[in-house]
DNA sequence: CTGAAAGCGCTTACAG
DNA sequence: CTGAAAGCGCTTACAG
């Protein structure tokens, strides 16, 4: 049904070692004459080279694999964005996992970039405090099989990797907010079992200490627009009378959660800023639009994604860590008024 | 120094026959005592199998394909989210190519996913009025060597897929507001050569023509955010006059072109929807966090994802088409104002 | 139930 | 420069 390399061999009246030579790159080069058929034939009969033959012969596949925990959410397709951009022109296609956070299609999708023979994975997404063992027990397997992982968020000792300064960033954030004059944060935490989030948290903490302050509440929930929405609803239908004081700063683990509590603020016919100023985290694309614009720590994430691809492209086998700052971006949603 | 399945037969004391049998799902398997064996063998060797090898065996690779025109645009991302809950548990691993909107890069998609033999190929994304000859030539070929297409948007005539009514869908959505009480209409059309533009474009004018009424302006433009921003910054600095004159609506060819043109209107001191009332088309996960909340047609993105996958894994190899409808969301972006 | 052998479609030393 | 042959790591009729 398909054709095959032997086809167009035949019909070119050439080995298929000829063959092969002149439709896939090889340094030496038949004849011109000699190419030109072979090129018609394979023309002429609609030949694709099968690359599961190719990656079985050259033990090369050609695949890198890309963990992210929801492609939906805009900090993973950036992230992904860039990822593929930065691999454009080198011939490698990229295999797609999006887990939802769980923690067995992680594993599922690792063994399957095993398995496929990728010649490396971009892991995107935060570790957890406890309970990686099992994933990070597979990314070891997978480099000791020659492998190359590259880790976005907190790479693994030894491992490539983008280290995001989540902490520093965080305590920069709270000290401008400081500066301004805000002096009543609540933090909005998202789920604390997350690294990301424990960092982002202790560097609010650490902001807040050097200024002499302390946070009027910390509120755990889930790291999505919806986990916002919902913790910021039930705090602020429990804290009428700390609002009632004045102007509140919430501090959320991230954007998207940011701008679910900005529709819970507002559900409860508050102002932003007026009664609550709020900051994200990540400077995700949509944040460029809100009104009030929405401040936040700025994360070069499509620029990530693309030094991932360049550090899986690259030949640096030796462990590589590049620190990302972030940069805190002040925004009318802080403003603060007294 | 990768372990093969042959070191596993050898380390159980069987052949590579018996190993495959037990180690792959195959209808006859082996005795317990011996498939246990197996299965020690190669947990202790830290066996995976080559997907590789495997693919060419069977001549089945598990493998589907996604192209897309942005990972990074919520539209698409949210499709991208579908198709992988869709395929969760069958087994099958997506290749993702987001193309930038590059018909070169959208052609070496598919001749990759062609040479990856992938099952079949989730094309999302509109198609061009024009010049699409070669991508469809080579989607016709994918199919006549036995891989499924599903198109998302404007399928093929013969293939699987999911039609948009982007027509009727905008028709409805101006009808509605028409009948709020709006007359002096703008349309941010985005880039004419999509047939999703020139659609919506359609369904608009149809909607107009229906109360008697015929557009201010036809703004082309391109289909992104920034292009909305830009398109809709010129015509407010050229049109002041008009403006002045009373409330204007603008319709956009999609959400993220409406995202743009709200910044665009603000810049320029304009109130939405007092002075400008505003209406995209997708109904992206960001919108709904927008203050003010912005009037839209819903589109189940996730959804459609979902069913992509499904109609990919399914049997029905006859041409089978699904119309998705968009439904009309009024919000506060459109609110009249007299 | 188990194994020997052929085959999946390429690539690539090795000869000529 | 070109070709015959072995090999990549599996699976699967076909025998036994």
């Amino acid at each position: 049904m398909v054709v095959r390399l032997a086809d167009v061999a035949r019909e070119a009246g050439v080995s298929p070692a000829t063959a092969s030579r002149v439709l896939n790159g090889s340094s030496r080069s038949p004849a011109e004459a000699i190419a030109e058929k072979v090129r018609r034939a394979a023309e002429r009969l609609g030949y694709f080279p099968n690359a599961q033959a190719q990656a079985l012969a050259r033990s090369s596949a050609g695949l890198v694999g890309l963990i992210v925990h929801d492609i939906a959410d805009p900090y993973f397709s950036s992230i992904a964005h860039g990822v593929q951009h930065g691999l454009h022109g080198s011939g490698l296609r990229v295999m797609l996992s999006s887990t939802d956070r769980d923690g067995e299609t992680e594993m599922e999708a690792v063994r399957a970039f095993m398995s496929y023979r990728t010649e490396g994975i971009v892991l995107a997404g935060s570790r957890t405090v406890d309970g990686d063992e099992p994933l990070i027990a597979a990314v070891e397997t997978y480099r000791k099989n020659g492998g190359k992982v590259i880790m976005i968020g907190q790479p693994l000792p030894g491992t490539l990797g983008l280290s995001v300064d989540n902490r520093g960033s965080a305590t920069e954030l709270v000290r401008q907010l400081v500066e301004l004059g805000h002096r009543r944060f609540v933090i909005l935490a998202g789920d604390m079992n997350l690294v990301t989030v424990k960092d982002r948290h202790a560097g609010f903490i650490e902001g807040l200490d050097e200024a002499g302050l302390s946070a009027l509440a910390v509120l755990p929930g889930v790291f999505t627009r919806d986990g916002g929405l919902e913790v910021m609803t039930e705090y602020l239908d429990a804290s009428g009378a700390e609002i009632a004081q004045g102007q509140i700063c919430v501090l959320a683990a991230n954007d998207v959660m940011a701008l679910g509590a900005l529709t819970a603020v507002r559900r409860a016919g508050l102002r932003v800023p007026q009664d609550v100023a709020l900051a994200g985290f990540d400077d995700i694309a949509t944040l460029e639009d809100m009104i009030p614009s929405i401040t936040t720590v700025q994360l070069p994430l499509d620029s990530m994604g693309e030094q991932a691809a360049l550090m899986l492209l690259g030949a640096e086998d030796a462990a590589s860590v590049r620190v990302i700052d972030g940069t805190p971006v002040l925004r009318e949603s802080t403003t603060f008024c007294p």
